[in-house]
DNA sequence: CCCCTTTATGTAAACGATTACATTTTCAAA
DNA sequence: TTTGAAAATGTAATCGTTTACATAAAGGGG
């Protein structure tokens, strides 16, 4: 495989000329110019990445870190993420981690061996080593940024949504319609964005004067199965409720399918409401009414702030937050 | 951050032996590999991985390339090379195409720019040196594997299920059923796996005698929306179809959509199977007949024939067929 | 205690780019 | 023509590892 020194042979020039007229052409005549180029194509030449990273102490790539790739929520950031990076010259490295910490470390660590040259994280969970970091310094040592999801307690950067309040404009949603026992299918309990949510759906009922019923809350993760779990839980335990408020997408379909075998209507026995406004929910049946985040300019942001950092050195702690919309499909509708 | 040359000082070592306590370890004495595990823990140690990559020439990662990463399909596959590249010690990095050459191109560059030691692609697009490549040797001149996914006319290495025959069950399922209308939605006709599709289909009904008829045939492109319009097109022009066969899930579940619009149950009034069963399948309404690939154990194989490849070389044009199963859901019934 | 074979460590040359600094070329003005 | 500044190119050090080769230390048998 060619290199530089090749090319500067073949060009009959220095290699530091040839390393100028790949990286800074205008320092370079055009005569010159053109016979490297000519030699490169010749030898059909790519530069070594290792070599040139190494020497600049830079490798012009971001290491994006999903849980689940198949989890549809996260698609529209990373095409956001990657639309900007690519107009920035940077590579988006995408790391599945399944939720696992050995995983999730093995790619944060691309960023500590050079790898990379910062981190986006789309979880709520931490490498390891910025855990230890963070107890110690305030802010993280290495460029990265939190795309909709936040950690409670430390001041990394971050990119979301208001989720109190779109959890309001949620449940608001249903309370305008009429309903008046309201479910609630929530997330972990210990990720924050689970409790900013269930936090929104208790502060609208406040606001309603509707008495809290903790028997119409029931605990799901986030999956599609648990989402089915906890809709049978809850038709058992609160048969009178005429909706439910699920704390995401793929929940709700899980819920949707528990109502349906009970024979019940969507929407006409039991109002159904989302968060995300996934591609699928366009597709269930009856399409689901949900919240939708702006994914792209997320992601979006989330790459412009990773580069304000990783070129001007770490911000304040920061938090951008983007709007939310509610989405009316056919999943929810008046008490009867 | 400290380099290699401090953790030497510190412990009282050559740089050497550093280096072989963390790659080599059985050759030095437990005693110095002792004083140098201290002095790397000290002063937090991580090898720049760029240098290291240079000198030996490889970076222990695959790019794997997928058209679009909210595809349902590609993540098991992604699991499945995953699970056996870290056990390998590999890291696995992730570019989303959006099936446009520039990015294909741009994530595919970065084996010849040695980020990357081979290249796994799921899609059916090629990268254009790699194109140009085949057209003069006949064998790629990187480590290259297809999963899924092959291309017509040159000699990559695959793993794939066979397309023809699982189209062909699927037919057959339907038939057996007692179908006779069986309507048809394929993928873009230029792709393999849409035509190797079609070909299974057109055989099962050769073989049960069942006339060709191009009207019960539309043609889609794998998404959702095309899905939903090929399907509205058959029912205007073949209102007597009493099944169809979609190429794949997303599709199946648009063409469900279009059923249900016309107030036709399916099932009852159209049965419909799909090909690939994604893990929506399970949850669609009625839940999905489908043709089940072995996602992660294509995965699995895919990376371990990469592995075989990088390490010892390029073997004889391979192909590796595994097999596929029909999963029976509520979606298809007996012709009434 | 010596000699010889292992075993453990050290020295220094790669790997392939980038870039301060030094040198040469070019060209406009005198 | 000469001169001096600006533009173009060259030289060589550097980034942080790994590893062939050289050397030193440790055992083992006589």
């Amino acid at each position: 495989m060619a290199n530089i020194k090749d090319i500067a042979k073949l060009a009959g020039v220095s290699v530091a000329t040839v390393s100028r007229a790949l990286k800074k052409p205008d320092m370079v005549k055009k005569a010159t110019r053109d016979v490297v180029s000519a030699a490169i194509a010749e030898l059909s030449y790519k530069p070594n990445a290792l070599a040139s990273g190494l020497r600049r102490q830079k490798s012009d790539s971001i290491v994006v870190i999903v849980p689940f790739i198949q989890n549809p929520f996260y698609s529209g950031i990373v095409q956001g993420i990657e639309n900007i990076a690519h107009a920035h010259g940077y590579k988006v490295l995408l790391g599945e981690s399944q939720n696992n910490q050995k995983r999730l470390d093995s790619y944060a660590e691309m960023v500590m061996t050079k790898q990379a040259d910062g981190l986006i994280l789309l979880g709520a969970m931490l490498p390891t080593y910025m855990k230890n970091d963070l107890e110690e310094n305030q802010t993280p040592s290495i460029p990265v940024v939190m795309a909709c999801e936040y950690f409670d307690g430390f001041d990394i950067p971050n990119v979301r949504i208001d989720n109190v309040e779109a959890a309001t404009a949620a449940t608001n949603h249903l309370i305008a319609l009429g309903h008046r026992r309201i479910a609630k299918i929530t997330g972990p309990v210990s990720n924050p964005l689970s409790k900013d949510r269930l936090k929104g759906y208790k502060a609208a009922l406040k606001k309603a004067k509707i008495k809290l019923d903790s028997s119409l809350i029931a605990t799901g993760e986030f999956s599609v199965h648990s989402g089915y779990k906890a809709m049978t839980t809850l038709l058992n335990e609160a048969p009178d409720m005429t909706a439910v408020f699920c704390s995401n997408d793929e929940m709700a379909l899980g819920a949707m399918k528990a109502i349906k075998e009970r024979r019940l209507r969507v929407a006409k026995d039991i109002s159904v409401i989302g968060f995300d406004n996934v591609w699928f929910a366009e597709y269930t049946d009856p399409p689901l009414t949900t919240i939708c985040q702006p994914h792209v300019e997320i992601g979006e942001t989330t790459m412009k702030l990773m580069l304000d950092i990783s070129n001007n050195g770490p911000k304040l702690p920061q938090k951008i937050i983007l709007p939310h919309q509610l989405i009316r499909r056919s999943s929810t509708a008046s008490v009867t």
